[in-house]
DNA sequence: CGTTCCATTGAGATGTGTCAATTCAAGTGG
DNA sequence: CCACTTGAATTGACACATCTCAATGGAACG
């Protein structure tokens, strides 16, 4: 329902990441992170011509609902969004963060229906790829089948780290391998690996790893007491790297 | 390593269901359930000649290990296989029970390299699928690519389950979800829904819903006391099926 | 400047883990 | 066939990490 409006439009708010929302993916600064990955210019024109750029959302917006018919996956340009399901008790679950460059929505494919919902932290510009033009391109161009499968699979093995961690790991373990999460993956778009500014709330951090708000405040502290962390409200720097990895002991 | 060798060759402990190893898709009894369901005859026939079946792994055995070289995905004959990961301290994180009609391995294919071990949890008859082979035929089978795609959302949507499950549920609700995981599993292969024998150790059970063995059988211990199961060791007959189901308190 | 939402901190309750002892089941070798 | 060994499962007592409930503090926004 909810989903993309094809019109393009510049957002006040937004204006700090000033691109064109035409932009392409040959000229996307994240086309190393993302679907383009692996391939070559000529394919990559291809893939271009089946993405839909729409207009940001906006903080709170759902950029699909548990439920809904499934038609595209997603491509995060700038922002973040929350994936999560709701259960049958009406709580929440929290099932991954999604930043620029990063896939999702690929849980919707086997039931044709969104297993999740999905809705934004902050303002996002977002790429929508229609499925069936997706199946239909990888068939004629095994790298992006290829790469395809390949994201969906990585899919599998992080909800298989974050299993582990539910399932094995302190509060405190929890808190770090999501920094040191948040740090890689901030990394690996040349940002800084150490200082950031948090998108989501304790609510969701603690919802995501299994933890009630207070005891996400209560470790943040802990560690800040430990100087291994400084935090204020939602900005964090990483005071000591190697301790958080430490912590989190987690290969990631 | 330890992958299949392809020379058949019956066992005798394995008699009761004695299949000719060299069964094909077509006339598997499980391939309602398997990777030949989306697809016409003639193309089950092509499925078929890239599958090879292999002898049956014993009790123990490992289809795979993390860190092998992907090559294959593998659906299951007979028999049941825990797959699992090994955190970086040395500890076991078991991801998933695999029964027959189920395909496992799928979390291999974005890094080329398997992120988790399989083992027979019993002695368990295997197919082997080629990766390459698959993805040469998918593209030229828009309803095998179609279908590998779902298999494999699917296995990230029962992940997400997981992490709800160990995110926000009590000992006794993941044990109930299990329980009426296994028995719905049992009942698509027209197996009874109520009276089975559970494949795996109480160990396993605890490992994989991160409870501790003194857990696990505690709670066995008092749903027997309520009436709900009647539990003789390996042996489980769910008394109050309704019951489990709403202790579960998932949709599966 | 008040309202609202979010985050922090404290005190006490509780479910599950830890440690330890016992029972049970399944081999194995004499 | 029985004693012995070994591993799996059960049960109890106690400890402790995290949750719950409640109050306070702080930031954002109209």
């Amino acid at each position: 329902m909810a989903s993309q409006v094809t019109q393009p439009q510049v957002d006040g708010e937004f204006k700090p990441c000033a691109h064109d929302y035409q932009i392409n993916c040959s000229s996307c600064r994240l086309n190393s992170l993302c679907l383009p990955l692996a391939l070559e210019s000529d394919d990559v024109r291809q893939l271009d011509e089946i993405i839909q750029r729409g207009k940001p959302l906006q903080k709170g917006e759902y950029l699909y609902r548990e439920g809904d018919e499934f038609r595209s996956v997603y491509a995060v340009r700038s922002g973040t969004l929350k994936a999560y399901k709701t259960t049958d008790d009406g709580r929440e679950q929290v099932t991954g963060f999604y930043f620029p460059g990063e896939i999702l929505g690929m849980d919707g494919i086997s039931n044709n229906m969104h297993a999740s919902s999905a809705r934004a932290l902050e303002t996002a510009a977002i790429c929508e790829i229609p499925f069936t033009s997706l199946e239909k391109l990888s068939a004629s161009m095994p790298s992006l089948q290829r790469h395809f499968f390949a994201l969906m699979s990585r899919e599998i093995t992080e909800d298989q780290l974050l299993i582990t961690l539910l399932s094995k790991n302190s509060a405190d373990e929890r808190i770090a391998a999501l920094m040191l999460s948040i740090s890689t993956r901030n990394a690996r778009r040349k940002l800084s690996a150490t200082k950031f500014r948090l998108p989501m709330s304790r609510v969701d951090i603690g919802n995501y790893l299994g933890l009630t708000v207070e005891t996400v405040s209560r470790v943040f502290s802990r560690m800040q007491k430990m100087d291994i962390l400084r935090v204020d409200n939602k900005e964090i720097e990483i005071l000591d790297l190697d301790n958080v990895r430490a912590l989190a002991n987690v290969s990631s």
